[in-house]
DNA sequence: GCTTGACCTCAAGTCCACTTGAAGTGGCAG
DNA sequence: CTGCCACTTCAAGTGGACTTGAGGTCAAGC
């Protein structure tokens, strides 16, 4: 079992000392103990810092990913719950396809405004439908789209 | 060409009155004139918060998407710019699939520990690699990913 | 033993996209 | 003409995720 110290956590991490630190006072991470001052870290530690990174990429808030795979210390996941997020995820992965090909066709299309386009009109319109009731956290934007 | 009050364009956008006015600080959105002290939009306005809402969506930042199709006023964009977002936002959506991959292998895998298991890190791995270079401003995250 | 400087703590600051609140204005129904 | 209240302005507040700064500690090399 390695011990690594912030700086080497930092490093490999590619998270910033000032973030691990964040980071234990907000339950996401913990030393296995101190050597004087300092804090001394497992080499699991990396492997917790990518869950996390996996967690905030999927666009879980710290605050959920803490609940997710440490309620005692532990990865433990709530499986049904992980199912619910990836299906979240494609739906947003979806709407982010549209986007795509809303920027692509707008780059191709000769159209002197873009919204005489029926088909960026659509594609538009399929970007923004699913932009009502975000999880993660990322945009609400629209909660009651038409009266 | 119907003028809006800036209560309609509220409830027909989804997006609220106070949120219009920043937009319109913002340089985003503009009201064609007043009457009295109130804002009179032009029915126009819709489909520049669809836009609007497309580049959020798209991960753009305000200040972006002001630059983006309003240097003057008309939707001008720079096409070559588009389509260079169009990758980057395909290359995100392709760390999502690996995210949702991830997500629902955790939750399918029998592995006491996920990190146990190959092909989770894996997916950990590919999903952690794009992590970094956000061009939007979600996540920068690592800059230095290994000394 | 002394200096160095990486590490520590804690409070405050930053960024972005808004929201909220207080105080004021004026269009329009009655 | 009056009064209501939807609209206005401007300043300040919010929230999430960090970062920064001031001031302090201490392990280690000289």
């Amino acid at each position: 079992m390695r011990e690594l110290d912030i700086a080497e956590v930092a490093e490999r991490s590619g998270v910033p000392a000032s973030t691990l630190r964040y980071y234990e006072e907000k339950g996401l991470v913990a030393p296995i103990g101190r050597r004087g001052l300092r804090r001394v870290f497992d080499a699991g530690v990396l492997d917790r810092l990518a869950l996390v990174s996996l967690g905030r990429i999927a666009g879980f808030s710290l605050e959920e990913i803490t609940r997710m795979f440490a309620p005692d210390g532990r990865p433990r996941i709530d499986r049904t719950a992980l199912v619910a997020r990836a299906d979240e995820l494609d739906q947003r992965i979806r709407r982010l396809q549209s986007v795509s090909r809303g920027l692509r066709h707008a780059a191709a299309c000769k159209a002197p405004s873009h919204m005489e386009c029926p088909s960026f009109r659509r594609i538009l319109k399929a970007a923004a439908d699913g932009a009502l009731e975000r999880p993660g956290g990322k945009k609400p934007k629209a909660r009651k789209a038409r009266a």
